[in-house]
DNA sequence: TGTCTCCCAACGAACGTTCGTTTGTTACCA
DNA sequence: TGGTAACAAACGAACGTTCGTTGGGAGACA
């Protein structure tokens, strides 16, 4: 029975965040899963809510830190968008609680956190907005396209990952960002293009 | 005062369920906003359980019924996919609570009753699975697109509109709907197809 | 090396509150 | 006058949280 720190704590909470909800889960459930009591969470944290905030934070700073990579290491738009959907991919499904929790849980976040988090969403958004849009002025995506909607149907695309995906299923997740890039660019008719 | 209908007490549970979650709403809330005691509720009701059976069995059934629809009314395979694409941007924005509570609130729901749903989800998004074979049988849509993950890429874009759409913007819900199509046919390269 | 002290994760009981629900009563409308 | 929507009070259970206590391990000192 070995002792437990604050990170064993925050993954926990994600883990019952991210299946039964803020709400849905108890500061007892989470102790059972954890092996202790649930009061004694609180000699490593200040309440239910900081570690909520622990769990959400912890999410965008993957989105974050996977956009910054794409965006410096992004050749042309096409390549970035490509990098932006497998990084995004990644985050989903390397760090699912955590991932999930904060796509799902901002509505039961404080007022002040709950606007610190959208301001990072829709920062993590505008990403996707201007590489769509570069590869708009590159004459690559079609100029009726508008940009932002574009970003939101890839990024509904995306983030429904994580809802259908089964680790043991025989498509990997390379083959999935892949796949999801080709249906975003392409499409279902998917005529030939020379990009 | 008007006295109220078990109508009006599912009603006002979709809303609350669909702003707060299932958890994040009490009989008491609820109550409020109806102008009458969470106890009252009873009055109508048998409990908070079968509040949350009846709001998401109204969601399912408008989506079956526009499936049903489309399938009724559609005369080719991308004919078809339209209609079911402005059917659901329809049935989202026509009956947001119930659908965003059967969206996000099956897990919630009682192991019977949840069945039920996911049941009904599966033969829904079936639907789309076989709309989309069909295109591709007819040679509509590119023969490497698996009709199943076409099919979960569809209805992931199309289930977030109702997070991002307002209903007093700019952009009508059939310029939406028509906007899907476009994105989901041809991407966003789009070069011209025939069809 | 032995022992002593301090630390702190974890316990277990209890706090006040809110939860879903039950019950008996009231008051209105058909 | 019968039926019932709504009230008001109360139920036990569960909630998030507090608090005093405990017990075992790590470092200090002899």
């Amino acid at each position: 029975m070995t002792r437990l720190t604050r990170d064993d704590i925050v993954a926990g909470a994600g883990r019952r965040f991210a299946r039964y909800g803020y709400h849905g889960t108890s500061m007892r459930d989470l102790g059972e899963d954890l092996g202790i009591l649930g009061s004694s969470i609180y000699s490593h944290v200040g309440g239910k809510q900081e570690l909520l905030v622990a769990v959400v934070e912890r999410g965008a700073a993957f989105f974050e830190e996977s956009s910054r990579d794409a965006l410096n290491t992004g050749t042309d738009p096409i390549d970035t968008l490509a990098r932006l959907i497998a990084g995004h991919v990644d985050v989903l499904l390397d760090h699912r609680s955590e991932a999930r929790t904060y796509l799902t849980e901002v509505s039961s976040l404080d007022e002040d956190e709950r606007r610190k988090i959208i301001a990072a969403r829709d920062s993590y958004e505008d990403v996707f907005v201007g590489t769509i849009r570069s590869a708009i002025d590159a004459g690559i995506v079609r100029d009726d396209v508008d940009p932002r909607l574009g970003a939101i149907y890839v990024l509904s695309v995306l983030n429904a990952v994580e809802r259908w995906y089964r680790e043991d299923g025989r498509v990997s997740r390379s083959e999935v960002a892949s796949d999801i890039h080709e249906f975003v660019c392409r499409g279902l008719y998917g005529n030939d293009t020379e990009a």
